[in-house]
DNA sequence: TCTGGGGTCCTAGGACCC
DNA sequence: TCTGGGGTCCTAGGACCC
């Protein structure tokens, strides 16, 4: 059977904001999403003072004031920089580490011959000590059943924070799996949970029991892996490498009111440098680019939104041939007059970069020349900070760059942001 | 539980082609 | 002019995740 591991930081960036402002404690705090839009973590007490996520910020602030809720807009290099001490103490726990998201990674720890509960504790009293973050541990054959362990960690204040699943009687499995909803299970999302229970199912056990077979038919094959997941039967491998994406998005709201199409065009400059970036990152071209600009969904005036797709003649990592496209996109599809609230751009038909043809017309021409710059444009940034050197039509002033009124500081990669210890 | 953020993957349906 | 088959591309939107 396999041991397959997930750790998780508990309310993670909420936590990170209390380690470099231990005032915190105590007190509840919720982190706000870009434009302090809506809240997308918190820390235990401001959930039990109800708050939810998806409710707009706006809507919360006079509750907020009335209980002493502390609000801070994200801080995400402060984040990153944490996830990655935490991703780095967790490696030396095992050669088979899958990072999964800021704050989650996967480990197997099949055929390690020992007592896995005091192996996670020694985890978690590390991280504490190292980092100061709290993490939960979930073991099972499964990731699926990993995800669901660690669920049950959190949750559940007797197991202290690690559950392995796999020291689990049956019966006391299935008693336990009995006890939880579906809509806690991996993969089982708002849409799918109506449609299960019309089927009768209702608990992570209903669904263990069902058919995968007939589930595949009414569902997908996401959904067969899911239940076969939860009977034991790993499915879904750990992906050590992150594998290739297959499209890569760059989209942000605006902080205050968009109208020009100056505006619209560094905003579109500066996402498209992003997602090339990301491509560059991952080895791989991309021949189509996709832009779209909407207004405000929620506003009363009148809508605007439009998408727009167009291929170039060969595969590219180059920023300048995806912006002199996407901007010429963008003006095709602009129309005065509207409040636009956000724009975004995507490149898809992503391919490797091994092995490229040019178009006949050498669209790719003087490769290395291209490619040199790129890379060295890609190497300034990294060492001298993010967007250092850019494409002039990002802009400078961005206006229109977003809202966050309430963010902490930059305390462990900005020089002049470090924190003070007097 | 109905929505205000960002990201990835997938697919239905229309337009257009041979 | 209508009908049918097969395919590709694009747009819009659904679904899930954190």
């Amino acid at each position: 059977m396999r041991s397959i591991t997930l750790i998780d930081v508990n309310s993670f960036y909420a936590s990170c904001e209390r380690v470099f402002n231990p005032r915190l404690e105590g007190i509840p705090v919720v982190v706000l999403s870009n434009n302090d839009g809506i809240p997308i973590a918190m820390n235990a007490l401001a959930k039990a003072l109800g708050i939810t996520m998806s409710t707009p910020w706006f809507k919360l602030k006079g509750f907020a004031k009335q209980y002493g809720i502390v609000a801070l807009s994200s801080n995400y290099p402060l984040y990153a920089d944490m996830s990655n001490r935490v991703m780095s103490i967790l490696s030396q726990y095992s050669p088979d580490q899958e990072i999964y998201s800021i704050d989650e990674c996967f480990l197997d720890l099949t055929g390690f011959n020992r007592n896995l509960v005091d192996y996670a504790q020694d985890m978690r009293s590390r991280i504490k000590q190292w980092t100061g973050l709290p993490v939960c541990v979930g073991v099972g054959a499964s990731k699926t059943l990993a995800k669901l362990a660690n669920h049950i960690a959190k949750k559940r204040p007797e197991y202290n924070g690690v559950c392995n699943l796999n020291d689990f009687e049956p019966e006391r499995l299935n008693k336990i799996l009995s006890e939880i909803h579906i809509s806690s299970v991996w993969s089982i999302g708002r849409r799918l949970v109506p449609r299960l229970n019309a089927l009768g199912i209702k608990t992570v056990l209903d669904l263990k029991n069902s058919d995968p077979e007939y589930m595949r038919q009414q569902f997908s094959v996401v959904m067969e892996k899911t239940i076969r997941e939860l009977n034991g039967t790993a499915c879904i491998e750990l992906e050590e490498v992150a594998p290739r994406k297959k499209q890569i998005l760059s989209s942000r709201s605006f902080g205050q009111p968009v109208y020009d199409l100056q505006s619209l065009s560094e905003s579109v400059t500066l996402y498209i440098s992003r997602a090339c970036e990301k491509l560059r990152k991952q080895k791989s071209y991309a021949i189509t680019i996709t832009v779209y600009i909407r207004t405000s969904p929620f506003s009363i005036e009148e809508q605007y939104s439009k998408t727009r797709t167009v291929s170039l003649p060969a595969p590219s990592d180059d920023t300048r041939h995806f912006a002199s496209v996407g901007l010429w996109i963008l003006k095709s599809i602009y129309k005065s007059g509207f409040n636009y609230q956000k724009a975004g751009i995507m490149l898809s038909n992503i391919v490797p970069a091994e092995g490229q043809q040019t178009d006949l017309f050498g669209f790719k021409q003087s490769i290395s020349k291209q490619d040199n710059l790129m890379i060295v444009l890609d190497e300034i940034n990294t060492k001298m900070g993010k967007q250092c050197i850019r494409i002039a039509s990002q802009g400078y002033k961005q206006p229109w760059a977003m809202k966050q009124e309430l963010k902490s500081k930059s305390f462990t990669t900005k020089w002049d942001e470090l924190i003070e210890t007097n």
